[in-house]
DNA sequence: CCCTTGTTGATAATAAGTTCTCGTTTTCGA
DNA sequence: TCGAAAACGAGAACTTATTATCAACAAGGG
């Protein structure tokens, strides 16, 4: 069965407090705060499982590579930072989106980017 | 200077004729029927010049590799099909994107990906 | 028609994110 | 405290899209 570890731990703390989606490479750099000498390798190992369990969600962004977050948050959307890169949840949607769609097609879900600059770019 | 050739003038073709964003592989195969043996080196090689030239536009969804539509399109947005993986345009907009950016934030642009099934796979 | 040189096609190379391998370390039930 | 097995870290390997290489081909001006 599953065993804790420290890293395991760090792993979810930092994505638990961050505010804002975080890639692999984030969370390690995140992560290696409370456990020096983190693998790579470790994070997206646990990422996985924790995807799998639902317990966070994937965020995939065009031409991005994965970032992850908290999987209790209500709906909400991203903006993408032109100058840093980061990505923030942007809450609530205008909705709307529905009425858009081709006559015969099934929305399932949406998803909206907003790009341009954060507010400590700005 | 440029020349003209069969092979850019099929590639032009596919994508001016296409009602949707297609992938470079899309291309080749459908450009073959004028150009038997095309390779995919040329299309991304002529796809590139168009992007460069801005006569088409890049089309980047998540976890999907670009696809190219003609760049004199109005604003619109894109509809993955989870069936048969083809994206379709979206004409219109449901706006009011500008009203949920965070306060500082500076909105450049926006992009809204939706999925569902397409009329053909519904 | 000829020759220069842009273009092509096949394939090797690249790039970047992610997964696999494997020897070592660590957890935790007995 | 022991030992079986889960988990780890480093780096190799893999994946997939895209670009570079290069010999052969062909457009089009002179």
């Amino acid at each position: 069965m599953s065993r804790r570890t420290d890293q395991k731990a760090a792993i979810r703390t930092v994505i638990d407090e961050a505010e804002r989606p975080l890639t692999a490479q984030e969370i390690c750099d995140a992560a290696q705060r409370d456990v020096p000498g983190l693998g790579i390798a470790t994070v997206y190992r646990n990422v996985k499982t924790l995807v799998e369990r639902e317990s966070i969600c994937a965020v995939d962004l065009p031409g991005e590579p994965t970032r992850y977050e908290r999987a209790d948050l209500a709906h909400h959307h991203h903006f993408q930072c032109d100058d840093c890169g980061r990505v923030f949840d942007v809450h609530g949607c205008p909705g709307g989106v529905k009425a858009i769609v081709p006559e015969g097609f099934e929305l399932r879900a949406h998803e909206i980017v907003m790009y341009g600059r954060c507010d400590a770019c700005a």
